[in-house]
DNA sequence: CCGACTTTGTGCATCGGTTCACAAAGGGAT
DNA sequence: ATCCCTTTGTGAACCGATGCACAAAGTCGG
């Protein structure tokens, strides 16, 4: 039993948390669209899920709709926003500034997001010096005081894969939580810290499989379906 | 009892399918240091996962251990690798060269695994005819053209989010039926497309939530975890 | 002010996935 | 040949997530 204006449940689900961006991408499309309100099942089709599911994940944060009308998106926006801690300024750095570190600097999408890329530092000494997406880019032997002056929170790794632990170590012993990998590796890290992985290749992997199934699997089995 | 070469079992939950990849990557740098036979244990810590998870998963395709032994590590990479479909050539268009798709074309991940990059299509003028990463780049009104000669059937869309939607109407009725989404875009498609999608913002907020769990919450909520 | 209509929020059944724990299977030593 | 040791493969309990279906809550027209 709780008490029923009591929206800040401490344990908001992780496959929720997952969605959470998705539904805010839609509701800025229909900000700009002049969009006031919206139905969950209108805002589930938008983000492509089911408007149960929706309701349901909206109901972690609290009761934000009106019975009747729907949800207002402004407000709603808001919300999922300060959920997601997108209130506030996030500094980013980005290590590795090759040719996936350098779409990611340009990469409008976190800028629009509350974060902001504060640094990309590189190894090379052919990069170092360079200005990429306005920023000039820096020696790894500046990363520790970087993190620190700049108050780096979270850390995009685009290192070759061999170099993407010693990185990882580095910036955990600069006080570092919170690690996006893109390096073809699986990190070693203390429990309190956080890594997310995007890894390219495996998702076209997945595809592959699926596919090859939809060709008749690898034994050619001839099953209809 | 089984037969012993019953390993087709038509149903691979799509978990495990999600985790093969993983799996074959740690086991091909297990190969490329000369290890001829590893245990669960070893290799669930190579992946990052648990053990009797990597048990279970590898069941589903089949009893390829030895008990009291482990698995023979060129054999896995050869049975998970076909069982992926890795054992044949994919071809690959990628649509959008903007750095995302440059990274992208440049990313040695793909052909490592048996893909390779068939073609590269955009539509502005000022970057059809460059040569990126060996490969010519051709104009959008060449897209059908390109994926019927080539067969190409796996697309990646790396598109910017207004085009994503169009190209990706266009693709399907050239025969594609696996995507790659890198658009923030929710794409419609028919259901016997399959399409995967990546957003580089979605993980940076998924971070940044639990970042500012880890700093008290949006309340500064006091409590210890 | 009331009654019909709309849409939320949620209890409940279900499902897929994870983890535990152990019997079965094989290898190697004696 | 037999026993002991290691490691697989899997039955079964558990856990979180999903989706249905509906009562509760609110709007709006009359």
């Amino acid at each position: 039993m709780k008490s029923p204006s009591q929206p800040r449940d401490r344990g908001i689900p992780e496959a929720t948390v997952a969605r959470l961006p998705l539904y805010l991408r839609a509701l800025h499309g229909m900000a700009e669209r002049g969009i006031a309100t919206v139905s969950s099942e209108d805002l589930a089709v938008a983000a492509g899920v089911n408007s149960a599911k929706l309701r349901k994940d909206l109901s972690h944060l609290g009761s934000y709709g009106t019975r009747g009308v729907g949800y207002d998106v402004e407000y709603l926006v808001y919300q999922i926003s300060r959920e997601l801690g997108l209130t506030q300024d996030w500094a980013v750095a980005i290590v590795g500034v090759g040719n996936l570190g350098r779409a990611l600097a340009n990469y409008g999408g976190f800028v629009s997001r509350g974060f902001r890329v504060a640094a990309l530092v590189d190894a090379d000494p052919e990069v170092v010096g360079d200005t990429i997406a306005g920023l000039n880019v820096e020696h790894i032997d500046e990363l520790e005081t970087v993190i620190g002056q700049r108050g780096v929170s979270i850390v995009v790794l685009a290192t070759p894969a061999a170099a993407a632990q010693a990185v990882c170590d580095r910036v955990i012993a600069a006080g570092v939580t919170s690690i996006l990998n893109f390096a073809p590796v699986v990190l070693s890290v203390p429990d309190s810290v956080d890594v997310r992985k995007v890894d390219l290749s495996i998702e076209l992997q997945i595809l592959a499989f699926h596919e090859q199934r939809k060709a008749g699997g690898p034994l050619m089995a001839m099953d209809g379906q």
